[in-house]
DNA sequence: TTCATATTCAAGAAATATATTGAATACGTG
DNA sequence: CACGTATTCAATATATTTCTTGAATATGAA
């Protein structure tokens, strides 16, 4: 709820309260429960670990429906479902180009929604920590406080390394990142240099792209420390981030 | 994700992440899996209807299951399956007194994602707009706006009327405002002035509560109006609620 | 101890969600 | 037009969720 208005003092609810009429008790039991089935769309389309992958990635730039399906290891059909749900209420947008179809998340409130689950799930629910300790360990995927990454952003003695693919670093990055992916550090293109602190970020905290460029640069001496937040996380919050032209 | 940390520029994670061990496409795929997995069980938990209502309900003050079954028109045994799916994945908290069971909400970051959820809901899926036109028509649930709300709440001509039951109110309100229940206004024993601007409160936008007592008092003759906003949002974004000690 | 009450448990039926399969549609290209 | 490709549709089998029912447990009071 609650989309801020302008402060007015003056409510401008007037004539249209003026038309209240009270319910019966059955009449309230019907409005709750048409109220709240309708609410519930919204985390049931949320609530399937597919769609969350999904999204998570259009988040990152629009796809098609093939990409989604191969990045998330279902058949096309079935991905293609997926993303009729997400559209269906409205999480994600689709703009049709031939016989592509392009789906994006619509927007950023749609992410806000990701971040405050993920919030809950992580200081309500053990067993999240859990699965990812499983897998990563007691890896700490990094700060994720504004102040200090706009401090890290202007220091001269420090290189944002964006680890994401190219395409989603072109959607959308850290002002001042540079696109490092795994590939491109391997190949030997990017100029480093030991007296740096390169400090890399990815999709956010449980992506592990820049976990690897960072074991990658600490392996060859370099200075290398990650962060948790995305730019995902950085516009949600009303700011700004770049993108390639 | 993402809760704040302090601001310091050296990021902490320096010997944890040096131990990050680079994964095989199986393995990443079996960390994704389980990952999302965990993660949906948080929108899954708030997928249901039933439980939308209750955590509604034990976000406004701690319930026992008998009045949750009752609220919310359950059997008490289903209520109870509900409470201990929410409890599952830390959504909401039991405390024990003799024979009965205290639900409450576990923190405010869970009434920060109903909050999120509802915001996508009301923005991005036409309809709930609908279901909630269906019942009350064109009305406004006013504005919730915080700097408005500030203001009335030291206007010496405005009364702030928390619409809810008394209950509720004990357990937090917001500051300076009176309680009055449709059936304390019905019982005359509050003393109201014509030249007063009666601004009713109650659980949320889709309460029908505050209508109930802005027609009761419009229809004789009082200036009232409704605004959205309810103390859980205003404790959610930080500020200081009252209690009844 | 016995009883009443609050809650939870367990099993089954009904409803819903999901993945698979193969076919259908729709668009661009030669 | 015919063909290849991207996507969607429709039907089905499977798995999960939900509600109901009746019993079980646990606590406090008589």
């Amino acid at each position: 709820m609650h989309r801020q208005q302008e402060a007015t003092c003056e409510p401008k609810t007037v004539e249209t309260t003026m038309k209240f009429r009270s319910m019966g008790p059955v009449a309230k039991r019907r409005f709750k429960d048409d109220v709240y089935t309708a609410f519930a769309r919204i985390p049931a389309a949320v609530s399937n670990p597919h769609r969350l992958e999904i999204l998570d990635l259009i988040a990152q730039r629009p796809r098609t429906v093939a990409d989604l399906a191969i990045e998330t290891a279902l058949s096309v059909a079935n991905a293609s479902q997926h993303l009729q749900i997400l559209a269906k209420c409205g999480l994600v947008t689709v703009e049709r180009r031939g016989t592509f179809a392009f789906y994006r998340a619509a927007g950023t409130n749609v992410y806000r929604l990701l971040q405050s689950m993920r919030d809950v799930a992580e200081q309500n629910d053990a067993e999240i920590a859990a699965a990812v300790k499983k897998h990563l360990g007691n890896r700490d995927a990094g700060i994720s406080d504004f102040d200090t990454v706009r401090a890290l952003m202007t220091d001269p003695n420090v290189a944002l390394l964006d680890t994401r693919p190219s395409e989603e670093f072109a959607a959308g990055h850290l002002p001042r990142a540079i696109n490092a992916p795994l590939e491109t550090l391997k190949s030997g293109k990017l100029v480093l240099a030991k007296s740096k602190r390169y400090v890399a970020y990815c999709r956010g905290p449980y992506c592990i792209f820049a976990d690897e460029a960072v074991a990658y640069l600490r392996e060859r001496g370099f200075h290398a420390t990650r962060i948790a937040l995305s730019p995902m996380d950085w516009e949600a919050a009303g700011e700004e981030v770049s993108r390639v032209v």
